[in-house]
DNA sequence: TCGAATTATTTAAATACTTCAATAAATACT
DNA sequence: AGTATTTATTGAAGTATTTAAATAATTCGA
């Protein structure tokens, strides 16, 4: 099992997740699957962010790469869904810093 | 009051607190506040990472910015706490970001 | 099969970030 | 005042990220 399949967090992973969300079009886009439900189809980003196609290929490759999101093929299209246990965990790990 | 003082957690401020967070030698930062009870000195940071002043200099100015941290004076030294209230919005963005 | 639609990859340019050496600024101590 | 200690700033080099044009790959429908 690879650092970034696996299911326990450590700085080095939320470092990698907190990088993922380093960015207001990646926010946008987790926002998106947020309002439409928790799915989103690929080419309807381009509604919501001026960007060009591969560059939105580039965020969601970074935001599928840390499992913050996951991809589900349908025909030609992929559909977007938030994973609730990564982000879960990165929540977790954020409360352990703090002081109790 | 600027955008990066303000209190409400927007996309824009998220995406910084990421940013800020998304550096391992700056979670590394983070977890020895925790471990030293919520007070760490910048000269004992020298201990924990083996980086130049200058460079933890910046690190701590990334994390003060976002007011991730805060630092007071003491004298020549400065002491960094974390800020509960700026970690708790942030914890509170990423779970309207999930689904319910 | 062929063409259209959707997503992925490669490459290159622009921008941003990280790091450290040098140096400055602030403060304590004698 | 002069010196040592701690933190901050500036400038420059190396590295990484963001973006888009060009192109490829995949799949649906006619």
């Amino acid at each position: 099992m690879t650092d970034l399949a696996s299911t326990t967090m450590n700085a080095k992973k939320a470092g990698r997740i907190s990088k993922a969300l380093a960015d207001p079009n990646r926010l946008l886009i987790l926002k998106e699957i947020k309002r439409r439900n928790d799915c989103l189809y690929c080419v309807e980003i381009t509604d919501i962010i001026d960007l060009a196609q591969p560059s939105i290929c580039h965020h969601l490759k970074q935001l599928t790469d840390t499992e913050i999101i996951v991809g589900e093929k349908e025909g030609r299209n992929v559909k977007y869904k938030l994973n609730n246990d990564v982000m879960d965990e990165y929540i977790a790990f954020l409360q352990s810093l703090k002081t109790e």
